[in-house]
DNA sequence: GGAAATTCATTCGTATACAAATAAATTTTG
DNA sequence: CAAAATTTATTTGTATACGAATGAATTTCC
């Protein structure tokens, strides 16, 4: 059958549907999640509210170590922080047992806005979830964390 | 009961898992299917791909509605199309309907980028959703369309 | 112990991403 | 028709995000 592929240029056949790709969907996706982010809290971007709680769960930490459990490298991280001390919410110091090191603390005020924040941050995940019923947003979830 | 809440501060007793939070596992994802696609394909971006597969949906089409149909807004799709058409893989022009648009179109360049990647981006879709069976696949996908 | 390798943090450059303000052109409306 | 509202594109400013290069400090390894 030489009429199988009238084309002669194969990779013009080739069909890409952007909107039935992975990647731009979960691009779309978390879009949708940063506005519901930004509408429900104003004083944190989502970066930096994800900073300050893990700080709480790992208090002491470094300032590289904290990126890696944020999953953030080691430039971004650093500008979170600056950020956030700009803003009286973190002090940094050097780590007396390693020299290359920052310990990065929380202040009494990251701690005020953290727990002020930290109802909205659940609701927040309650609306991006809200499309899926409670078994569709476990199967999600489970899903999803195979993907990271 | 006085004693239902041993704490004074009841912000400090609500629990806060980041490791569990959809918007942290959305981005992390995220970060995975980035990286797949940064080694499968060096020539363009993500996005720069997502505009120029819209391009060829909708050629031909202004800047701002290839914006919307790929979720880039204004200031972002600009930025997009203008290091495109640096690198010769679209052209712009006005709109002699309407002055205020301007209408992208792709140059043989950009269709021969676009086709040559066309197969790797397929893989990319793959190779993100490998972790996930085919039935797996087709569920996740149906349930993160719902949270766009 | 000392060279080699690694880790930590910083800096630079590039690329999204979006809010807000603006100017020009078009459409809507009274 | 003319004022008001909207749309398009641009610009500015801020905030991730990451590759690559760098220097200082530490660890590994022979």
């Amino acid at each position: 059958m030489p009429s199988e592929n009238r084309d002669t240029d194969a990779a013009e056949t080739i069909d890409y549907k952007l909107d039935e790709q992975v990647g731009f969907i979960l691009r779309r996706a978390t879009q949708r999640h940063l506005a519901l982010f930004a509408d429900a809290i104003s004083d944190l971007t989502p970066t930096q509210f994800a900073a300050l709680a893990k700080l709480y769960e790992l208090d002491p930490v470094s300032q590289n170590e904290l990126g890696r459990q944020t999953s953030m490298d080691a430039a971004t991280i650093k500008g979170v922080i600056d950020r956030l001390r700009n803003r009286g919410y973190v002090t940094t110091e050097p780590d007396p047992k390693d020299l290359r090191r920052i310990i990065v603390s929380p202040t009494p005020e990251g701690a005020d806005i953290f727990n002020r924040c930290k109802e909205a941050a659940h609701r927040i995940t309650e609306e991006t979830l809200a499309p899926l019923n409670a078994r569709e947003q476990a199967l999600f979830l489970g899903l999803l964390k195979k993907l990271t």
